[in-house]
DNA sequence: CAGCGTTCATACTGGTCGGTATGTTGCGAG
DNA sequence: CTCGCAACATACCGACCAGTATGAACGCTG
């Protein structure tokens, strides 16, 4: 039995990474048995616990090093547009398309664990609000590019408009877990896409104010 | 001690729903421990399963009267108003303003079970899928009538507007945990009232459309 | 006042979970 | 080859929790 090494000591760790991510993307991090990440993985108790410290531990490397570079893959797109606003409808459509049964019926999983797991663990908080800043500020980015390129109004607020267009797209998510169909997801993002229309500079205005 | 009557079973039954209430708001449903819950209310055990068949069923009361009408009390003035964009940024600035510690660390007990219970729990899904039907359809009525009135433009879909709206105030109510402060929550609703602006009709569009 | 059903009180059970103690084995260093 | 530590494996523990069994007491009815 070659072909299978024995001891993989690093596929291991990321192995049980992958499977935590699963459960706690299922059942919440308190819920998320230890157990089912065993079984699913195929990792005995003793392995997971050489690997980690504790189950929080395991939390936070999972958000660490799954749910963050999760998220940050799905809006670094915004900062090499040249319009970011034809960017972001784009992202819009991709997200409302690809979204599956399952990112429907369990939600994200950023936003999961901020709800579940921000007001009860500071560490879980930390993390968790770092990620939220580092989109926002990515969109703030964004904006503030497009405005400097005559390609978004100058009269918006960008850290406003970051805070406002982030909340829609994870309410809508969340409040889609309600639903059986598709139907409030698509109907908010639509209404979101029109929103950012919004934003576009109106054409002629040029790098004068709009008012 | 005939101040106090020894049985009430109605006040019982209330005062384990609002302990009930309080608990889940803060732990989440399935953490919510009938333990803490008898504690806090002074009823025993056998009080609570002669009131509800189980902990399922007392969720489940919890949301019929107590969730359902908090959110709805949230929204109704919308429906009375006269200019619904007024009174939707009136309810914004009051939902900044008043949201004490407590809300700001746990966020909306409406968004929070739609979050946790819809994916697993089909009673809980169709009494909040409900809950969010009837509040959008709130919001649907009141731009309708604002149409139909001139003070809203006409060439906005009132379903996807109303979608994203409640979308962008809940999402923005559970990002707002990740943080301390309530700076996330207070930009976001900046967003959210200078989008709401943008759906006054212009001044002089008068009955016809606007393009 | 007598009887009885609603209303509540107490003690207990079975099961699950996170965590630990202890033992075993692969595998590179020397 | 062997020594030693990293990398696992197994069995077990105490805590907590939803739910139940059983019984007591209140208060309305006749």
């Amino acid at each position: 039995m070659s072909t299978a090494a024995r001891r993989q000591p690093d596929r291991t760790r990321q192995t049980l990474l992958e499977c935590a991510f699963e459960e706690i993307h299922r059942s919440g991090f308190r819920a998320a048995s230890l157990d089912a990440i065993l079984e699913s993985s195929g990792v005995t108790k003793g392995a997971l616990y050489h690997h980690f410290g504790s189950k929080t531990e395991l939390g936070y490397a999972v958000v660490d090093e799954v749910v963050r570079p999760w998220v940050e893959s799905s809006w670094q797109p915004l900062l090499d547009a040249d319009d970011c606003v034809s960017a972001a409808i784009r992202l819009c459509e991709e997200l409302t398309r690809q979204r599956r049964a399952r990112a429907i019926e369990y939600g994200c999983p950023f936003n999961n664990l901020i709800n579940e797991m921000s007001p009860i663990d500071e560490g879980f908080r930390k993390r968790l609000q770092q990620i939220l800043d580092d989109w926002r500020n990515g969109i703030v980015a964004a904006l503030r590019k497009g405005q400097a390129r005559g390609v978004v109004r100058k009269d918006i607020a960008a850290d406003d408009a970051a805070a406002f267009i982030i909340s829609a797209v994870e309410g809508a998510i969340g409040l889609a877990k309600s639903k059986r169909s598709r139907e409030f997801l698509e109907s908010s993002m639509r209404g979101l896409m029109a929103y950012l229309e919004t934003l576009r500079a109106r054409p002629g205005a040029g790098h004068g104010a709009s008012r």
